[in-house]
DNA sequence: AGAGTAATGCTTAAACTGAGCATAAAGCAA
DNA sequence: TTGCTTTATGCTCAGTTTAAGCATTACTCT
């Protein structure tokens, strides 16, 4: 535990989010000079152990510089250091002789797309292309969550032992809810994870080849970068029920309906909208601007704005999802 | 920011709970050969880059060596890099020359004091000796907190600037919520860096002589340990809400009582008995075992015990506060 | 036996949730 | 203009959950 740190390196990483035509979409730097296939990459660079005097600053400046954005809410997701899980070639051109270990923050931060500039090598790319399991707003339940479920189904009734089938049976039950028709939205990365462990995505593809992922048509990412992904939507889902982020995503105006739409869009769920609309104006989260909006196809929605006084008035201003309980 | 990575060092750190006689109490490695105060410090280590598979491999096993301690529930809670929040003097008996800078990774780790062999350096202490405010067991409002509330006060109203003003009140009502007595018990870690900020607590203490803590009788811990500390609690008082962690710290059998007492503990508020006892076997969380505790002082008290089967059946199974909505 | 002490059981009003029906205000076509 | 379609918005209702407190039970101690 006491070595002298040789070796080590510190890298950050950043889930950038935005929600763009009721797609939720990540900045992503798919440019093959980063590695060897051209899988997307988050944003992904070495700490400079100087530069910044904490590390969401040097983030913000890093992104700012990289990809022309500005970023909204930010905040810490966990930091990885798995030895196994990560591409060699997208740290250092040539592997190093003695494995160099990288240990990488993880970053979530919002933005809105359409406000970005778009640099150079930034892509925004629609989420759900690497994690199409989450997205339930379709038919019920969608086609690549049902093969999720299968999958993970027979993986859990593959093992000899009975012990070991229970233990995994006990797992999936957490993370996909099996038999019981309840799906927790917020439990993105212990899916992921659960899917990863039982070779049905991949990670680390060495080869750029083979990308095993049981029959749904999922993107890998580089690195461990669709595990942070993962972290990022989970994360996220869990915010906009206690803390008025969503607003992050929003445009200064907009219609109770649009905010659905985007809540929905991160939930990957549909929801009530009688009952959202509720919630909503009940919360004190948003006050009429006075405008309307009249291209809806049908009467025309009142404008709202978020209502910034709701963080002084209550402990918790989100939109909370059904089935909370 | 793609700086090579020189100068940077990663250290683990953990935060290990445990509830004693109604106390949370936390361990550190008070021994003055870390530091040239007596200032208690979490324990702390700086990590070996290929000594272990995981960072929180390497956490459970060099805990394991330094204090004999068998960990339960453990997660990460947060990777801290401030440049100036750390003593130099704990982590490197003489400061180099070069301003080598540690990022650490903070661990919350629960366990049962009673079961610790307690190694060496080994002390279990009260963390509300750390952070009085926030115990609200006693009286309303105990001394402590009512001496932290009138000093955010003060410094709320300290700047010339208006907008200034506005800005540290908005904070606070959101930390402590100051003019209606909305105090949520999970916001350990605003109020801390609030506090902080306000010159209210010490944090990094070089001369380890004067202790500013604006009357109340806060000790301050080496380095950022007690940011992580704080860090831990609000994240574990969050996390018995919805999920079952707090039996990680209970023994094999026990009354509704003690677990109530535990609870209060951890959440530093009084819970009204009734209610709390309906939560929980509504909940599904514990079963009879049979045997009764009859060292109550009146009616003797059903045993109980941790029901696992919960974490099948629930989505989020935990002990739910007063007031969470 | 009677008083004291905690555990445990139960009631009630208020708040909240999920679901759906009903109405309002637009555009569009006959 | 009227009537039809579409979406926004208003409102009701039954089932749950919560906060608070009263009532009863089962022990110990005197």
């Amino acid at each position: 535990m006491t070595g002298d740190g040789v070796g080590l390196r510190v890298g950050l990483s950043a889930a950038i989010l935005a929600v763009t035509d009721e797609q939720p979409r990540v900045v992503t730097v798919g440019r093959s000079e980063w590695g060897r296939s051209d899988k997307a990459a988050l944003p992904f660079g070495i700490l400079d152990a100087f530069a910044h005097r904490t590390l969401e600053l040097g983030l913000r400046s890093w992104v700012q510089e990289l990809a022309e954005l500005v970023l909204g809410y930010t905040e810490q997701l966990y930091t990885f250091g798995d030895r196994d899980r990560v591409d060699r070639p997208l740290l250092t051109a040539a592997p190093s002789e003695d494995e160099e270990r990288v240990i990488s923050v993880a970053y979530l931060a919002l933005t809105r797309e359409a406000e970005s500039e778009g640099g150079d090598g930034v892509d925004w790319r629609d989420i759900y292309r690497f994690l199409p399991w989450e997205d339930g707003r379709g038919e019920q339940p969608s086609r690549s969550r049902q093969l999720a479920l299968d999958a993970i189904g027979r993986w859990c009734r593959k093992p000899r032992a009975r012990a070991e089938r229970e233990r995994r049976e006990e797992r999936a039950q957490f993370a996909f809810g099996l038999d019981r028709e309840v799906w927790d939205s917020e439990k993105v990365l212990e899916r992921y994870e659960l899917l990863f462990e039982a070779g049905l995505v991949a990670e680390s593809d060495p080869d750029g080849s083979s990308w095993p992922d049981g029959g749904f048509s999922s993107r890998p990412m580089a690195a461990d970068h669709r595990r942070i992904l993962a972290t990022a939507l989970g994360r996220l889902r869990a915010k906009i029920k206690y803390r008025p982020v969503i607003f992050e995503l929003m445009p200064e105006q907009f219609t109770l309906f649009e905010l659905q739409r985007t809540v929905e869009a991160l939930a990957g769920l549909r929801l009530h909208k009688q009952n959202f609309r509720r919630l909503i104006d009940r919360g004190g989260l948003v006050e009429l601007t006075g405008g309307v909006n009249a291209q809806t196809g049908g009467r025309p929605a009142k404008l709202y704005a978020f209502r910034r006084d709701v963080l002084r008035e209550r402990r918790a201003p989100g939109v909370g999802l059904p089935g909370q309980r």
